[in-house]
DNA sequence: TCACTTTATGCATATAGATGCATAAACCGT
DNA sequence: ACGGTTTATGCATCTATATGCATAAAGTGA
């Protein structure tokens, strides 16, 4: 996993596509994905798994949560793919799943809020605190 | 066709990933890609289909040879596309088939060499003249 | 230990994709 | 019209994806 056709592989799907989109904006965990996407949990669930076999998501446990962030990868193939997909995920579609998002959040979403960055001690990493 | 979600459906197989990277060199007809790959006649043919299909790849006709070239789209979403792509395509397996191709043209491949540009009169495209 | 939240997975099914073989179709030159 | 070159397609088969439902698994808090 990690090679060029494992990324296209991994995005050749509209739901992954919205994932991917949605985490371009920060880290999320399972569920706030699935309320945004709409679609079954176990949907969500493979989905994100797919990504991680393809190197493009990565994850970690924090309490019965999981959070799902862009692979943090430095190779350039894969810092290139990230900026390609910013500037090409401007469909209505990526664009209304975005707005949901920040709504979701505004509302108190379950996990996250972009607002509130909290960096986790000792791990470099960035979350958000719940509202 | 010709959406985020086709691209990458278009881009999802190695051997499409391949024929995009001989067509980074310039325009091809089909023979000479599959003498390339090294696949069967059909199989280059379905694929070339699938990719014209998704809105990457434009062809024309030459007598009984079809041109294949990356489609001249201007869309920005399009032509960072192509520059990842130009990112991206440098494996073993990508530089080899690349290398295959120079090698084709040298030894006077059935259609094309980059070696020696025409310009097709009125159309603004550019071909190989046979050796 | 038990109820609750979140995530993963076994099972079943439906669709799409990949491939080779044989053959058709389009076009050329003679 | 005929043989030769290149490309497309019908047929068959195999594999991979996508999806929902039900259920398990992991973790929390009381």
């Amino acid at each position: 996993m990690g090679t060029v056709e494992d990324y296209f592989k991994g995005l050749a799907d509209i739901n992954r596509l919205r994932i991917m989109n949605l985490l371009l904006a920060g880290e999320l965990c399972g569920c706030d994905i699935q309320h945004v996407i709409g679609v079954t949990q176990s949907n969500v669930s493979r989905h994100l798994t797919y990504l991680k076999r393809s190197g493009l998501v990565a994850d970690r446990r924090a309490g019965y949560r999981i959070y799902y962030r862009l692979m943090g990868d430095n190779k350039q193939e894969y810092k290139a793919l990230i900026s390609y997909l910013k500037v090409a995920l401007k469909g209505k579609l990526f664009l209304a799943d975005t707005k949901k998002l920040k709504e979701a959040i505004k509302n108190g979403a379950c996990s996250v809020s972009e607002l509130k960055p909290r960096l986790i001690p000792g791990s470099g990493l960035q979350t958000y605190v719940r509202r």
